[in-house]
DNA sequence: GTTAATTCGGATAAAATTATCCTATTTATA
DNA sequence: TATAAATAGGATAATTTTATCCGAATTAAC
């Protein structure tokens, strides 16, 4: 569904954004242990959601990675998703034709356009907030 | 969503329906063409599928693939999918956690669960005779 | 039997994704 | 100003997925 690149992005910013909540700022280094992720690789990922803009990230000493106190409920998993594995979860065709559109539609269009509909309504419909509070309460989890 | 493979498998097992409806027998080099997939790629999902006992196989001179008349409006998607990509679309964790659980649910548990179980759904009510009925009738179509 | 048309299967190659390494740059603190 | 802690980013490696190639086996038709 998700590359893993994706994964690793959204638990990495829900987990920013448990932190961020409290003000504070958080290292890769300790991301990379709470989500469990290889490191560089997080690296690459978390850079990528700087440059779009989700997260911000403060070099040098001290520094890290945060979300402005008052970001973390506008930001939507929709955005995360989108800014790694771009939108052809929400636009492609199933069955990889080139475009999925009504006039020439693959033989699972109708169907796969509601499932597609539905997750897309999800991710837009979820926050960052939403989901970093559960993490604080230990209702959901970010690893094993 | 689903692996190139899968996706040519989904298409090619729709083709083969297609022309098996009216009793005949095709070709790997067609079903190539009119999926507009590579060949030799094309076999070796063939080959699985095959061995899966999805589709059936006829070696030598006028030979191709083919599925007995009489199974094919008992062919599931969910039966392609699952030879193919495996189960993990269907029981897997979104956020790739190693297990999804009720008891140790990742935070979007809820929210994928219900896309995951209603794309399972759909895999499960969908058979390969209505998809090749609707591609004999040209109102869905297979490539481009 | 010979030939031609096929699928089967192993080996290999190419491309994409995932992962690691190393150096440069930035910045707070001492 | 020196040092240490951190992100940024380029280069490279490992793994997985996708794709190709080729010879072997099978089978219908001649
Ligand atoms: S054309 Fe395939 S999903 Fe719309
Ligand atoms: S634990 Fe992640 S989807 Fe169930």
């Amino acid at each position: 569904m998700f590359s893993k690149a994706c994964q690793y992005g959204l638990k990495a910013s829900i987990y920013i954004a448990t932190i961020s909540y409290d003000g504070k700022r958080v290292s890769l280094k300790e991301i990379a242990k709470e989500i469990d992720s290889p490191e560089a690789f997080t690296a690459k990922i978390l850079q990528d959601l700087v440059r779009h803009n989700i997260i911000k990230s403060v070099k040098g000493a001290y520094g890290g990675f945060e979300i402005p106190k008052n970001e973390i409920s506008t930001i939507k998993l929709s955005q995360i998703v989108n800014a790694i594995d771009g939108d052809n979860i929400y636009r492609g065709c199933g069955l990889g034709l080139h475009v999925c559109d009504e006039e020439h539609p693959c033989p699972v269009h109708d169907q796969f356009k509601a499932v597609r509909t539905q997750l897309k309504n999800m991710l837009e419909n979820t926050n960052l907030e939403q989901l970093a509070l559960d993490i604080k309460s230990g209702v959901s989890f970010l690893k094993l």
